[in-house]
DNA sequence: GTGAAAGCGCTAACAA
DNA sequence: TTGTTAGCGCTTTCAC
């Protein structure tokens, strides 16, 4: 098979990878070249202070020309202390999970823990593969996941894990709980105290498919209900979690209704695709519709008007999730963990 | 000390966090509590065939209600199969750095290897230590490295290492190299044949302190030298990598330089945050001043007017980065790695 | 300052 | 179908 070029790049790869992985020099036979004990070499290594410092450089010098390195798992057996946590996000193209990243490598790296990332773009088949992953591969588990089989699954079994967003689950469940309702009440009573009253929802189409409680929709119909407001059902469009999806939903919805004068969108993600789009149909924004986000991700600030939105602290989120993690490994039983709630705040800019 | 409480965040944790970590339950607990061998217990964990349903059903509910997990370490040792990658990046709010690790993820995944992540914010300390970690941790590294000390720790040890910018470096350095200078030459003679003459430059000032060479910015003096065009150095401002960096150097830029037609930016976060300045300050764009982005983020289409820009194929640098990191480690030698490079392709938005 | 022995928890190979 | 033996590569005693 000829190399394949990629638009833009120049320089392929031939399957026919060579595969004689060299065998691992170990700790015995940098000893036995430098003749000393294994256990000599082992003090050169890992740069103990009784040894020769002569015979430390030899050992280090030989060890170096070899090409040994120390196997990680035979040291993490005997030591106790090497800590890897997982985390598990839907998507790192969407800006909310890099700043979760952030803020849980942050936290980590302070215990001096290591960090495996895995992606699973919600997909129910993935988000169970991954988890299966986790119990083998890491420590403690921190993940944002969706489908109830897989969270199922994860909280089942012996692996200490948090979840990133714990929705309505029981307390004993480890994980963040996001207020979506204090959110999402105060996000739509501010849009319905400036007079709206068709607002329509652009929705996150994954929820359609999992089995999860989608809190963000019930809240929008239930806080309308209670300020009396109708809402016609094809006010809810569901779209595909990204800016083109928010943009399509928003081409499908005023299609249909022409008439909404805002647009409470699943976050903040598929309110810029959709206001984007709104603007290109020639709608004036917020005078002719009026959007509001849910996330606050930086990039609200960049469009034109700038996004109001309802703001997560997601660093803080990625932190708390490895504080969570890190009782449990400390042997704190489930229930014994302090709930954790984030609190969206309502950050006006000039799209609503 | 009492719980802190972070803004908009409810529920903290005291410092005093149980230390009872329960001693691991091995395979041999589980399998004297069952009556029977390791190796059987081994069987029924590994999903072996060899094996009665029935006492592998006896074991499987044992090992869950102990709360047995195989120990990775124990079985790392034995199987030489199970691969970690570490990729090292600058930055993960910088949307740069997620497409990239979306390529590394999904083509680690489709080997089925694991992929550690580190973040050094570019920092020479923070660098050096993580090539530290790296050595101990996995079998491979991929790692985005500004400080030649760092990169001269990373390629000499014995670890197979991929640099995801290889600038000028040698062939023997395994890594991919981004033809910086085709895609600088590419815009800055796209921003000269459209007439422009004053074209400043906003620079990344992690250049600065770094004993990195710095393509960009000589590409510039360069091609400005070529064509003949004169360049007062005072065109040329440090910026931080982000958009506020960009935002702040452009006013200092304007303060002296009111007559700069075209900028010329390090990339599109800092060509980004100097457009949204410029407007602010009442300039049109790219009637008074034109902006030139590097990069091709997704989020210089938001801006308005959208960015002009040089678009880096991020996604396939990181599956690239793997696919030399498979190369390596299965016993190709440095120079045997075929060059792989990126050609930036000049995507005309609006911006200029 | 250096070496020998023991053992971390697991699986592969072989034996029963 | 199950058990026994050996050993993966390293660090931690403890002895010299």
């Amino acid at each position: 098979m000829a190399a394949r070029y990629a638009e833009g790049v120049r320089g392929g790869y031939s399957p026919n990878v060579p595969t004689n992985r060299k065998p691992r020099v170990t700790i015995d036979q940098v000893a036995q070249a430098t003749g000393v004990s294994r256990q000599t070499v082992s003090r050169a290594i890992n740069n103990k202070t009784e040894i020769d410092p002569e015979t430390r450089q030899r050992i280090l010098d030989a060890a170096q020309a070899m090409g040994y390195r120390p196997s990680r798992f035979a040291r993490g057996l005997v030591r106790q202390d090497l800590i890897t946590i997982g985390l598990v996000i839907a998507d790192v193209l969407n800006p909310f999970f890099p700043e979760v990243t952030a803020g849980v490598l942050e936290a980590a790296e302070r215990r001096g823990w290591q960090v495996v990332v895995y992606n699973t773009g919600s997909e129910r088949r993935k988000e169970l593969e991954v988890v299966d992953m986790l119990f083998d591969q890491v420590d403690a588990g921190i993940a944002f996941l969706l489908h109830h089989d897989a969270i199922a699954k994860a909280t089942a079994g012996n692996l200490p894990f948090v979840l990133l967003d714990k929705g309505g689950r029981a307390p004993a469940v480890p994980g963040v709980r996001i207020d979506f309702e204090g959110g999402a009440r105060r996000g739509l009573e501010y849009l319905i105290d400036r007079g709206h009253r068709r607002i329509a929802m652009l929705d996150d189409e994954a929820y359609l498919s999992a089995e999860a409680p989608n809190t963000r929709r019930e809240l929008y119909l239930k806080v309308m209900g209670e300020r009396g407001i109708p809402v016609d059902i094809n006010w809810i469009q569901p779209a595909h979690n990204s800016i083109d999806g928010g943009a399509a939903a928003m081409e499908r919805l005023l299609s249909a209704h022409k008439d909404v004068t805002a647009v409470f969108a699943y976050n903040d993600l598929i309110a810029i695709g959709a206001q984007l789009r709104a603007r290109a149909l020639g709608l004036r924004v917020p005078e002719d519709c009026a959007f509001l986000g849910f996330d606050g991700l930086s990039i609200g600030e960049l469009v034109e008007p700038p996004l109001t939105t309802l703001h997560i602290d997601k660093r803080r989120l990625g932190e708390i999730a490895v504080e969570q993690a890190a009782l449990l490994l400390g042997g704190m039983s489930e229930n014994e963990i302090p709930e954790a709630v984030i609190e969206p705040q309502l950050i006006v800019r000039a799209s609503a």
